[in-house]
DNA sequence: CGTCTATTTGAGTTAGCTCAACCGTCGTGG
DNA sequence: CCACGACGGTTGAGCTAACTCAAATAGACG
């Protein structure tokens, strides 16, 4: 999940690999559960699963020999993760939360998808997806400022898993402020500050670490694009 | 060209399109050139076409309404640019040089892969190595020092448009202080002094702004993962 | 209820930014 | 052919947003 895309390709036109592969004999996939912790792989591993996220969140991260860390993205359900041109992983993937994930038996790198044309359309549309969204992620980590990497993070995830109910809008933040701060090239603490500033500032309500109430969408937004 | 990426896909598997088009009825090309500062395309604009460069050097870019940019990637020969999820562009595309392209008429968005299977597997093999270049990208944007940052840089076009001549390695620099700025999350003055340090060191030369000698390899790509 | 870890808050530091001056190159016109 | 203006690049000086280090607080969990 890249933040700062507002609009997800699969918002629009869910996924359902399953059905293609019914059709599909060089793809075969199942179901399995990941516990809260787990990791799916690793940098390095040979790449030959396709994870394909159901429930629950994942997180793609890459580390330097320094133990500097950069998320690459929160896989939520809808997204696809693990895909490699060179048989390798070229990212970490492990579980924030409990996951169901459909692992398709698939090495992009030595798969001829001209023999799976439907999959192959699939994906490539998927991945078109991604690219633009990941162009969203450099200007986020480039070009912003703390209030408006923060404000850009949760306006996606309102606009992505948000709940509306009484007119509240309320989500989770599975995450912890670490993994935020990873996914933003901010600290811990700025991200906590950041945060406390926009609940000073009337714009969200923190319940608890891992709770958000947009009290003010427009504002929100606003930040995200420093429009004031 | 995602800088911080030391291997490019085509630099093993050189692209042919144009002989896979010869069998694919539902997909044509013809080559363009542009002269520098020509724009290929602008953010918004319908992507009916995919670019792929040929000669010279292209930069595909976002800019925030208050001016801000952010480049996210400069495409080199071999490269392809203007893929799109949804029938509209994601980032302007201009030249920096001189530039001669093949442009496919392509709408990533509508076409049916399933009918053009060799130049789906192509084109998915392509965006899945661009995808794991702009991982790099992600952690140098996000965790890098200026001096890593440039010097990752450096390194990146080094080993892809670098030429050996008599022991010494040269390449151009045909973009400005500011296109490489934006790339790489800085300032021009901050890019710059970080180029002056580098030639400081005698890492590095610079007979002129947009020619780099490199003196000292091993040291340029420890400066780029600070191994100092 | 106590311990452990995550988060928040505070205080001081610094990498990279802004603003400003200067320099070099290149193209144009007198 | 040279002067000059424009533009891109470099260098300097001071500032500031975000960082580091440290301490306090709050949840989570046995």
């Amino acid at each position: 999940m890249y933040v700062t895309s507002p609009n997800h390709f699969f918002d629009a036109a869910p996924i359902h690999v399953e059905e293609i592969l019914e059709n599909d004999i060089e793809v075969t996939s199942a179901v399995r559960t990941f516990s809260a912790g787990s990791i799916l792989f690793r940098e390095g591993d040979p790449s030959d699963y396709v994870y394909e996220v159901i429930e629950g969140v994942l997180r793609s991260s890459k580390i330097l020999c320094d133990g500097r860390r950069q998320i690459i993205s929160f896989g939520y359900p809808g997204d696809i993760l693990g895909i490699s041109h060179n048989c390798i992983y070229h990212s970490d993937c492990e579980a924030i939360s409990p996951v169901k994930v459909r692992i398709h038996y698939l090495n992009v790198c030595s798969t001829d998808f001209a023999k799976t044309p439907d999959f192959c359309d699939l994906m490539l549309k998927h991945t078109a997806s991604e690219m633009n969204n990941m162009q969203e992620h450099f200007m986020m980590l480039g070009r912003k400022s703390a209030i408006e990497k923060v404000a850009s993070f949760l306006s996606v995830l309102m606009d992505r898993v948000g709940n509306e109910s009484d007119g509240t809008l309320t989500f989770d933040l599975p995450m912890s402020r670490s993994d935020i701060a990873d996914f933003l090239g901010l600290t811990i603490e700025t991200v906590s500050r950041t945060l406390t500033a926009l609940r000073k500032r009337g714009v969200i309500e923190l319940p608890s670490a891992h709770q958000v109430i947009v009290l003010k969408r427009g504002a929100l937004r606003s930040c995200a694009e420093q429009e004031e």
